[in-house]
DNA sequence: AATAAAACCAACCAGCTTGTTTTTTTCTTC
DNA sequence: GAAGAAAAAAACAAGCTGGTTGGTTTTATT
């Protein structure tokens, strides 16, 4: 019943290689530790598909065990706690995520890569995973979890210094114009994060174009160096 | 402890007009009616404020009560089951945020409100408000729990339209340009929920910054037409 | 081969949530 | 003023969740 194993391609940034998670490899030592790395694997992913599926608030450790092929009691032996849990499946995420962004990333051409800015589109790919909306979940229920916030709200600090990082070593060529870049990264997260939630109420042509429109305005934005608003803090009194 | 009564300005268009939810004006006949009116009103208010505290999860009957100031019972009694209750409450927080948004709109001078692009800094801060939060949280549960989403997905559609009409209502002037400021609206508002998810990771300053990009990006998108993206659909494979 | 340890499983308990039912209080109306 | 309806409160029943506990199988060690 375990699903596969994670696979091991070189770490692409130093950053994101200290946190890769232990306990997961199957290439170890004796069968027992072999197996349970297994069963920690399917555990992570049997979360995963739980959150995404049904979301924090019903993703029980009952639901968790069953979709992983193993009884409540297996699981808490790996896992004491649930919180224990959930910890070990946003780090499993993050970096499965980003290791998928990265094999991405490398898979481009270097046409498609520095001159078609695919970047973006590989980056809402990246977006449109089974790991992304478990975070996603995750985040959202953090909001109105004080527990769950401060698991995840460290880490997720974290993680968003790592993802720039990352990011940037995929496209070393903006080093130069990191801000600009980061600012562009910011303002396209966010709107990718919005577009996905709207995901279920908007018809597929609308999504197509606005999603077109981001790509076109992160484009612009990263060429003509920043915007020009007419009045810039004019109407932003608080927020 | 009921909450002040909604006041009545007159309804600024009649799609939004259709929409006022009966039985909480509380200037009816007798005073049981009153009354009835007024603990319904608060029952709402306090389901809001359990929503955007709390998320949907949380947000038990008995949170409710105790938030409104009454017991369980008396609660049960207006709204005989939790999905009636958030029936109400979807309903609700519509109508009072566009109410609040077509005042503001209406509080704006000719300058702010046609040269300075005013209208966006007042949708955000139709966006910052508990009742969209109560909103987006009930978006987000919807996701994953197909009882509120048969609920929550014809009323979304439906208010979807209702408030494309009810911006446009407020901004005449761009009428000949339905589409593309409709598709300006799209883009503004995916991005303004992606900024807000945002907020507790995001520092202030990053936030601002990437709130005038997005409304740099709207203007200039709305000025222009459209961007040009260098290869339209190239990468856009599926999404 | 025997002991220790790891992995796994099943049953239980306390707390909480929802919806129903019953009782009490309050207001309307004849 | 009294009967009846509406509102509010309280008590009850059934189901689910997370964590604990005790027991069984499998593997590692000596």
């Amino acid at each position: 019943m375990p699903r596969s194993a994670a696979k091991k391609p070189p770490p692409a940034n130093i950053a994101l290689a200290e946190l890769e998670p232990e306990g997961l490899t199957s290439e170890g030592q004796g069968w027992q530790q072999r197996k349970s790395a297994q069963t920690r694997v399917a555990i992570l992913d049997a979360a995963i598909d739980c959150l995404e599926k049904h979301g924090y608030a019903r993703t029980t450790t009952q639901l968790i065990a069953e979709t992983a092929g193993i009884s409540r009691g297996a699981m808490l032996h790996h896992y004491a706690t649930k919180q224990e849990l959930i910890a070990s499946v946003i780090d499993y995420a993050f970096y499965k995520r980003m290791e998928a962004f990265i094999d991405r990333v490398h898979g481009l051409t270097e046409e498609q890569r520095v001159h078609q800015n695919a970047g973006m589109e590989v980056y809402w790919q990246s977006i449109l995973t089974r790991e992304y909306m478990a975070t996603l979940q995750l985040s959202v229920a953090a909001r109105t979890d004080a527990e769950l916030r401060e698991i995840l709200l460290p880490k997720h600090r974290k993680y968003d210094r790592v993802e720039r990082e990352t990011v940037l070593a995929a496209f070393p060529e903006w080093s130069s114009k990191a801000e600009l870049f980061e600012l562009s990264m910011d303002f396209c997260i966010a709107s990718m994060e919005g577009l996905l939630l709207n995901r279920d109420v908007w018809d597929d042509r609308r999504r197509r174009v606005a999603l077109r429109a981001l790509i076109s305005a992160v484009i612009l934005m990263i060429r003509e160096g920043q915007f020009t608003p007419p009045s810039p803090e004019a109407y932003l009194p608080n927020g």
